[in-house]
DNA sequence: GCCAACGTTGGC
DNA sequence: GCCAACGTTGGC
């Protein structure tokens, strides 16, 4: 490959994730209606670092509904901003609130997520049911991070062939 | 409401 | 560093 062809150093190809929400504090219908929302209220360093050091603008979000009568894919997102603090955990009214958290060393990074599209819900028994998605990060057995990264076939397949 | 699985905390 | 106790997640 010649020199010229060598791409900005922060650009690099597409990634894709999972990203688990209660419906009943935001579900896809309230990202279609907000537009964006910022993903407060993680408070686990796995899921976490993958906002803070791995999710670039413009990659990829299944938006999954958990702890929720039907828990599944809901529809599509995308990262729209670089990691920044998240605020709730400055806020002492807020359920998400750090006390151990100072606003110069905040502890708990977050990025903004952009509406896609709404789909038919792809129900968890459904995603089970696929061989090909057999390896899903979050269909793992006592898996319970609220971010998984999703492999490109695992997105071409789920976006493809099983959205409606 | 139950409970399996896992992460975090804190005593030692 | 070990590990028991505890808290949380999340499907059922």
């Amino acid at each position: 490959m010649s020199r010229s062809a060598t791409p900005a150093a922060e650009t690099r190809a597409r990634q894709y994730w999972l990203m688990k929400s209660e419906p009943d504090e935001a579900s896809i219908d309230t990202l279609a209606e907000r537009g964006t929302l910022p993903w407060t209220g993680v408070r686990n360093y796995q899921a976490r670092n993958f906002m803070r050091d791995a999710m670039r603008v413009g990659d990829g979000v299944l938006f999954y509904h958990s702890s929720c009568p039907e828990p599944g894919i809901a529809g599509l997102a995308e990262v729209c901003s670089t990691p920044y603090p998240d605020p709730t955990q400055f806020e002492r009214a807020s359920h998400y609130y750090d006390a151990a958290s100072k606003p110069e060393a905040p502890r708990w990074m977050l990025v903004d997520v952009r509406f896609v599209q709404k789909s038919a819900l792809i129900s968890l028994p459904e995603l089970r049911a696929h061989e090909a998605l057999a390896d899903m990060v979050v269909l793992r057995r006592g898996n319970r991070l609220s971010i998984t990264p999703v492999t490109p076939a695992e997105w071409r397949y789920i976006t493809t062939r099983l959205m409606r």
